[in-house]
DNA sequence: CTGAGACTGGGTTGCGCAATCCAGAATTCG
DNA sequence: CGAATTCTGGATTGCGCAACCCAGTCTCAG
């Protein structure tokens, strides 16, 4: 919880944190569907059922809100998909995950994704802040992907000559820039393709990949 | 041409061509530093060194402008990079293209960058036209692509059985998503793990690459 | 119990922005 | 040549938006 946004309020009641998380849920699905700029202060109140000011006494700006969505998807680890794999450590958990994110843009007709991929598209350029936390949620994700790969090179599965760094990466950069090229494109071939690619890339670091 | 934006005048002058070009090049770069959320049609007249009239002259409207900027985009076909390589036609043509996409992140800082990649992230969701101006330049790219293997495929380069769609495909994600990433961490790792990992794929498919 | 703080609602403000208005100069074409 | 069209400039408009204001209710803690 290190990018954590502190709550405005110096406390936070039951009633109030779940207020909060309201509206934080209503920004991301109006951000899904809309993008941060095409969602305005007055979508998310109507959406999540409060008053502008209830907005402004748990939120200092929209950038704060903005910041608590980013945190909140961040904080979705395993975010592409459902069902929640507990661990990348294995090729099958890696091929899981990879169809878990196809399975949701198809689902979605590859319309309307919250991730950090979209966000940082409309945001890094513009808004200082919210690049680094979202640069911190990549890391953060890209260490889930390290971890479980170190995992498999400590079985013996992956050779010891594999940068796992650069594995990861690939991973991480395949993911988000299907996803973007499905969405811009209304088709999920280019997040099928982009996943192979990776998969099969990590698959050429494999202790059998000769055989 | 096919997603060119008629002019707004009915005949241009070759002093209008000019101001209408220069025009969309000041929008150009002022959306790789700021976006297009945060390019305003004041800081774009400022730039081009024109009057507010003369750009709703040749631009009907804000999107009219950004919809030339994808245009010009688009039509920067091998855009990621200097020099212009002719076609993808070669391992060693397709690792010099990605190598230039890398430069030019390194020389940038990874910053600044007007892609089609970052236009979709920050317009798909909230203007159809746009997104459907941006997956246009997207398949242009991918048959250039797609050209270039078919000719390693029909000089014996590449198998047979290789999906050649998938492969392009495969390249363009990993661009898309190396260049956001990059972008979001600053730092270059991102796009050349993806790249590598592209490269690496469409390499798995080469006749000689069980030698 | 009471004062302070959290939570809530609805209306208002002011500014930034895209777009328009008004006018004139330059160029083209019949 | 003159009418029509293109090109150009600067000021103004009006609306959408983020943010604020004012006021009241609810809850907590000393």
């Amino acid at each position: 919880m290190t990018v954590t946004e502190e709550p405005k309020p110096r406390r936070l009641t039951p009633k109030g944190r779940a207020t909060r998380d309201r509206i934080v849920e209503a920004a991301t699905e109006l951000i899904a569907r809309n993008g941060v700029a095409g969602t305005g202060i007055e979508d998310v109140r109507a959406a999540a059922g409060v008053s502008g000011s209830q907005l402004y006494h748990y939120f200092d700006s929209k950038q704060a809100l903005i910041r608590a969505v980013i945190t909140r998807q961040a904080d979705s680890v395993l975010q592409p998909g459902e069902p929640r794999v507990t661990a990348l450590d294995s090729f099958e958990a890696l091929r899981a995950w990879a169809d878990a994110a196809i399975e949701r843009q198809v689902e979605t007709g590859c319309r309307g994704d919250c991730n950090l991929g979209s966000l940082a598209g409309e945001l890094s350029v513009r808004d200082e802040e919210s690049r680094s936390d979202i640069a911190n949620g990549f890391l953060r994700w890209k260490d889930l992907v390290l971890d479980g790969l170190r995992a498999m090179r400590d079985r013996g599965e992956l050779r010891a000559d594999a940068d796992l760094e650069e594995l990861a990466l690939s991973l991480l950069s395949a993911l988000q820039g299907g996803v973007l090229l499905s969405q811009t494109m209304l088709q999920v071939r280019p997040l099928e393709a982009s996943m192979n690619a990776a998969l099969a890339y990590i698959h050429s670091f494999a202790v059998d990949a000769v055989g």
